[in-house]
Order: structure tokens, then C-alpha cells, then sequence
DNA sequence: AACAAGACCTGCATGC
DNA sequence: TGCATGCAGGTCTTGT
């Protein structure tokens, strides 16, 4: 998403923007269509799964997706399809739909200085495609914890950007059991998850991210790395090269469905 | 302090 | 056909 919305924006002004609603999950900030109208894009770059719009006068448009939010460029438009929540025309350029169902999405503008000490950035884990991002540093951030391991990888504050799907993915990888105690997770099981985690965000990156009903790339492009799955929704089914009965399980965990392979993962 | 459960929303598939 | 139920790429708040 990040590297679509740079090609096709970066360097434009943002000429008109059609705010259709007072906010998502949490209110626009005051002034927020008027705040961005005649601002160029000066880059475009991500934190965990925050999307961050650096315009020309320092300020920052922070925007999540949520569950079922989607960045869409195309040409101009002369209606809006439901839940089109906000349109950015841009001068000479295409215009940006965010589209959001579900309204889980935000939308917030910050100053660039103090966009470390943002409440939704702030505390956030290392990036997990980062060389910083080690086994030694995640053992330590598991070490001590009681909880699943499943429920400390979704916590954005061992490590950012996961979700539920790449989580099932990389705990695969790893023959890592997702009911396994974060603390338990020791020195030669971090040494699997941490490149299985970089693997899988790569994999599913070059095959342009997993659409299941919602998620488009910028383009419009359905993703299909959801071709790829291992075990994510696939209950039943045998995970890959597994020739054990039985197939992937689903479990619930935090109230989130969790696919594993009771076989692989231990 | 750490953890689980509930809340926020709409849309879709399934079963009666 | 209509209706009820459960589930969905997330995370914030509340309660134990």
C-alpha cells in the first residue's frame, strides 16, 4: 500500500479533499480537510501498520486501515460508492479513495517532531523487516511473559506490523506452537521465528499483500499471497508437505481464530 | 502489571 | 424469502 500510494501521489498536491464524515474510529482532528488542502506530499514511508503521509509543511497524516479500510488511486470520479469515507483530489494526478466498511480505520495529523511521541506510535515494537530486529532482541521481549505466544506476536509493542494472518503464517514456519508461553519461547525457537516472520512479511509483500473480501492494493490490484497460505483458514486441510491425519486446527485465542498444524507445531 | 473479554462497525455465509 | 447467528487483515477500553 505504502509504495503504491508513493508512486502515485508522491511529490503532488492535494488540491481538493472530500471529508464525508466526521470521523472513523476515532474523529478527524479539527480543520483536517482544510489542513491538508494545497500541502504537496513530500514522502510517503510506514510505521507497524500505520501509513505515514509527510506533507510539505511538516505535518504528518497518520492513517490505519483497520480491519476492512482500503487506499484506492483512480481517476477522477463524479459520485461516491458507500462508504467512501475520504477523497483526496490531487493537482494533476489521481485522486485517493479511502474506503472503510467497517470503520475501524483512523485518520490523525501530527507534527513531523513529534510524531515519535504520537499516542498510536508511541511504545510500538521494532520493525520486523528491520537487521535490528534480532532473536536476541525479540527473546527478550518475550522473556517473562505468560501469555500465548500467538496473542505476544499480535502485540504490536514486541513487534509491530503483525497481524493475524502472518502470525499463524510465521508460528508455521517455525513449528512453533501458537498455544506455546511467550516465555518459553527460547534462544533456538527465537532463531526459527524471527526469519520465519521476515519471510513471510517478504513472501506476502512481493505477492502484493492477502485480499480475503477487503484488502486491494493501491492500484486496485487484488493481492495473492492468500494463494499461499499454509494454514491461515484452512481448517482441515493438510498443511504443506504434511502427510499426519488430520490437517490444520483452529483453535480461539483472545477471541481471534488461530489456524495451526498440531503436528508441525510444537 | 499482565491478561482476557467486551466494544466498536458492516457485510457476508450459513442454517432454519 | 426472511431472519438469526457467527465470523471477518484491528485495537482501545474495561474488568479481573
Amino acid at each position: 500500500m505504502c509504495r503504491g500510494l508513493r508512486a502515485a501521489i508522491g511529490g503532488r498536491v492535494i488540491a481538493r479533499v472530500h471529508q464525508r464524515r466526521s470521523g472513523l474510529r476515532q474523529p478527524f482532528p479539527r480543520g483536517f480537510a482544510k489542513r491538508l488542502t494545497g500541502r504537496r506530499v513530500e514522502a510517503i514511508d510506514r510505521r507497524g501498520k500505520y501509513l505515514l503521509i509527510r506533507l510539505d509543511d511538516g505535518v504528518v497524516l497518520i492513517v490505519h486501515l483497520g480491519m476492512s479500510g482500503r487506499m484506492v488511486v483512480g481517476a477522477r470520479r463524479n459520485r461516491f460508492d458507500t462508504h467512501d469515507h475520504v477523497v483526496f483530489e490531487t493537482a494533476d494526478g489521481p485522486d485517493v479513495v479511502f474506503n472503510d466498511p467497517r470503520r475501524f480505520g483512523l485518520m490523525d495529523l501530527v507534527a513531523a517532531d513529534r510524531l515519535d511521541r504520537h499516542k498510536l506510535l508511541r511504545g510500538m515494537g521494532p520493525e520486523p523487516l528491520d537487521t535490528a530486529f534480532t532473536p536476541a532482541v525479540l527473546g527478550a521481549a518475550l522473556a517473562g511473559r505468560k501469555t500465548a505466544i500467538k496473542a505476544a506476536l499480535l502485540d504490536q509493542r514486541i513487534v509491530a506490523g503483525l497481524g493475524n494472518i502472518y502470525v499463524c503464517e510465521a508460528l508455521f514456519r517455525a513449528g512453533i506452537s501458537p498455544r506455546r508461553r511467550a516465555g518459553t519461547v527460547g534462544p533456538a525457537q527465537a532463531a526459527r521465528l524471527v526469519p520465519a516472520i521476515k519471510g513471510v512479511l517478504a513472501d506476502a509483500i512481493a505477492a502484493g499483500g492477502s485480499s480475503l473480501k477487503d484488502y486491494v492494493q493501491a492500484d486496485g490490484e487484488l493481492g495473492y499471497f492468500q494463494h499461499h497460505f499454509a494454514v491461515y483458514d484452512r481448517e482441515g486441510k493438510p498443511c504443506p508437505g504434511c502427510r499426519c491425519g488430520g490437517g490444520v486446527k483452529r483453535i480461539v485465542q483472545g477471541g481471534r481464530s488461530t489456524f495451526f498444524c498440531p503436528n508441525r507445531q510444537r
